[in-house]
RNA sequence: GGAGAGGUGGCCGAGUGGUCGAAGGCGCAGCACUGGAAAUGCUGUAUAGGGGCAACUCUAUCGAGGGUUCGAAUCCCUCCCUCUCCGCCA
C-alpha cells in the first residue's frame, strides 16, 4: 500500500511513477477524499476531548458532593449525550470515507524504483548477465528433447492419471522423478542455510488478511485457490506466510536482516493461460518452490536485491545450468515491487530460455500492509521486504531433464546433486 | 466437537464504573557513586493517527468487533485465540 500522506501532500508523486508503469491514474478524487478523511478525524477528535473533559467534570462534581442524580450532573449529561450523538454522526462518516479510500488505495500497484527501466511490456525488459553455454544438438544428432518427452519416457511424471485424482495442470511423479524433486528441495534448502538463511515450513492455507498484506488481495483474488467455508485460501507462494510471520510486529534492529528459505508447495488458479504451456511442468496448479524472503533496513534493502538474486544465481550455478538475468521494466514489473529481476534458465530441448525465478524488492509496500516495523533508536520505522524464488523446483527440473539428456536416454546430473539423488544419473527403463 | 479457566505495557503482574495509558516488580537507557565494575540510589522508558518549525498537544488503543453509560481495562453481547480435561485423529 501506498503511504497517504503522499496522497495528500502531492499525489503527482504517485501519478508519475504509474505513468511508467504504463498507468493513467487521475488521483485528484482519492486526494479529496484523504484530505476529507483527515479533516473528519480532526473534528472527531476535537468532539471527543470535549467529551471527554465533561466525563471528568461530572466525576468531579459527584465527588465534591453534588448528586449524581441533580440537575446540576444532568445537564452534564445532556451535553454529553449531544457530543455522544454527534461523534456517532461523525464517525459513520469518517468510516464510510476511510472505507472507500483504502478500497481504492488497496488496489494501486506499489511505484517503481527510479533505477527500473521505462518500458511497456515484457518486450522492454534489459538482459543485464549471462551465465553459462547453452547445450545445442551434437552435429548430425537428433534434435534434443524437451522435458516433458524424457520425464515420459522414462516413466517419472504421469499426466493422465493426475487428471483422474485431480484436474489437468497437476502431475504425479514418480519413482527417479519423486526421488529428484525430492532432492532438489534439500538441496536448495541446504545451499541457503549456509548462506544464512532460516528454515521456514510455513502453514500453506492461510487467510485473507495474509494474502492482503502481501498484496494478493483484494485485486487478485481470482488468481488463487479459496477455501469456501474457511476464510482459507491456498498459498499462491511462500512470499505469503513469510511475509505475515511477522505482521504487526515491531523487530529488533539487531535482528535486521532477517533472511527466511521457505518450501512450500504453491497453488495457482492459472486462470486464462488456456493453452500455454500445457505439456510438462512448466505451468501447474500445484507445484514446489523454495522462496527467499528477507526483512531488511530500507538503507539496505538495494544491496539486499543484489545479494537476494545472487544467492538464486548460486543454486543455478551450482546445477551447471546456463541463465540470464533480465531487468523487468516499468510495464512488467508485479504489483508490489519497485524493482524485479528475472531468471531465466535454459531449457536446451525447448531450446529457449525460460522464468525460474523472480527476485523483487518490494520498498515498504508490503510492510505498510502488513505493519512490520524496526526500532529504529527512539521511534519505529517501515522495513523493506524482498522476495526472489530460489528456485522454482518443478521448473529446475526440466531444465536438468533437457540438460542433462544422453544418447542411451538416461539423464546425466550435476556432481553438486550426486549426493543428494544417490547418482549419477536418471537411468532409462529398460 | 463438548466442559471449564483465561487473554492487561518488552516480560511478570495489580486493577471489577470516575481524573487509568494503567500500581508494583523485572528488563532496558541515562545519571550519581567507583580506579573500573558489581551492588545501590535517582530519573526515564508503549503504539498508531492528527495538529505544530519545535517544545508540545489532541484522539484512539488493556485479544477483536459491537453495546450500555456523562464516563468502561472494569458491566452486557458476538467472535478470535491460549490453557486444562473429555472425545476424535496423523
Amino acid at each position: 500500500m501506498l503511504d497517504q500522506r503522499l496522497l495528500r501532500n502531492d499525489p503527482t508523486l504517485i501519478t508519475a511513477p504509474l505513468a511508467r508503469r504504463g498507468l493513467a491514474t487521475d488521483l485528484s478524487g482519492l486526494q479529496q477524499l484523504a484530505l476529507q478523511a483527515r479533516d473528519l478525524e480532526q473534528q472527531r477528535s476535537e468532539l471527543q476531548a470535549e467529551g471527554n473533559r465533561i466525563g471528568r467534570e461530572v466525576g468531579e462534581r459527584i465527588r465534591a458532593g453534588a448528586a449524581p442524580g441533580g440537575d446540576e450532573v444532568k445537564e452534564l449529561r445532556e451535553q454529553g449525550n449531544r457530543i455522544k450523538q454527534q461523534v456517532a454522526e461523525l464517525e459513520e462518516q469518517e468510516k464510510g470515507i476511510e472505507t472507500q479510500l483504502l478500497e481504492q488505495l488497496m488496489v494501486l500497484p506499489n511505484l517503481p524504483s527510479p533505477l527500473c527501466p521505462t518500458g511497456r511490456s515484457e518486450a522492454d525488459n534489459v538482459e543485464v548477465k549471462r551465465w553459462g553455454t547453452p547445450r545445442q544438438a551434437a552435429a548430425g544428432v537428433e534434435k534434443l528433447q524437451e522435458h516433458w518427452q524424457i520425464a515420459e519416457r522414462l516413466g517419472i511424471v504421469d499426466t493422465e492419471r493426475s487428471v483422474r485424482i485431480a484436474q489437468s495442470r497437476f502431475v504425479t511423479l514418480l519413482g527417479q522423478g519423486a526421488r529428484l524433486e525430492r532432492a532438489l528441495i534439500n538441496f536448495m534448502l541446504d545451499r541457503h542455510a549456509g548462506r544464512g538463511y532460516t528454515e521456514v515450513l510455513p502453514p500453506v492455507l492461510v487467510n485473507t488478511a495474509s494474502l492482503t498484506a502481501s498484496g494478493q488481495l483484494p485485486k487478485f483474488a481470482e488468481e488463487s485457490f479459496r477455501c469456501a467455508e474457511d476464510d482459507l485460501w491456498l498459498t499462491p507462494t511462500a512470499e505469503v506466510p513469510v511475509t505475515s510471520f511477522h505482521r504487526g510486529e515491531v523487530l529488533a534492529a539487531e535482528a535486521l536482516p532477517l533472511k527466511y528459505a521457505a518450501y512450500t508447495p504453491c497453488f495457482r488458479r492459472e486462470a486464462g493461460s488456456y493453452g500455454r504451456d500445457t505439456r510438462g511442468l512448466i505451468r501447474l496448479h500445484q507445484f514446489n518452490k523454495v522462496e527467499l524472503y528477507w526483512f531488511c533496513r530500507p538503507e539496505d534493502s538495494e544491496a539486499a536485491h543484489e545479494q537476494l538474486t545472487g544467492d538464486a544465481e548460486a543454486i543455478l550455478e551450482a546445477l551447471e545450468l546456463p541463465y540470464r538475468r533480465l531487468e523487468l521494466c516499468t510495464g512488467d514489473l508485479g504489483f508490489s515491487a519497485v524493482r524485479t529481476y528475472d531468471l531465466e534458465v535454459w531449457l536446451a530441448g525447448a531450446g529457449t530460455y525460460r522464468e525460474i525465478s523472480s527476485c523483487s524488492s518490494c520498498g515498504d509496500f508490503q510492510a505498510r500492509r502488513a505493519s512490520i516495523r524496526f526500532r529504529d533508536g527512539k521511534t519505529t520505522r517501515l522495513l523493506h521486504t524482498l522476495n526472489g524464488s530460489g528456485l522454482a523446483v518443478g521448473r529446475t527440473m526440466a531444465a536438468l531433464l533437457e540438460a542433462g539428456q544422453q544418447a542411451d536416454g538416461s539423464v546425466k546430473l550435476p556432481q553438486a546433486l550426486v549426493p543428494y539423488f544417490g547418482a549419477e544419473a536418471i537411468t532409462a527403463v529398460s
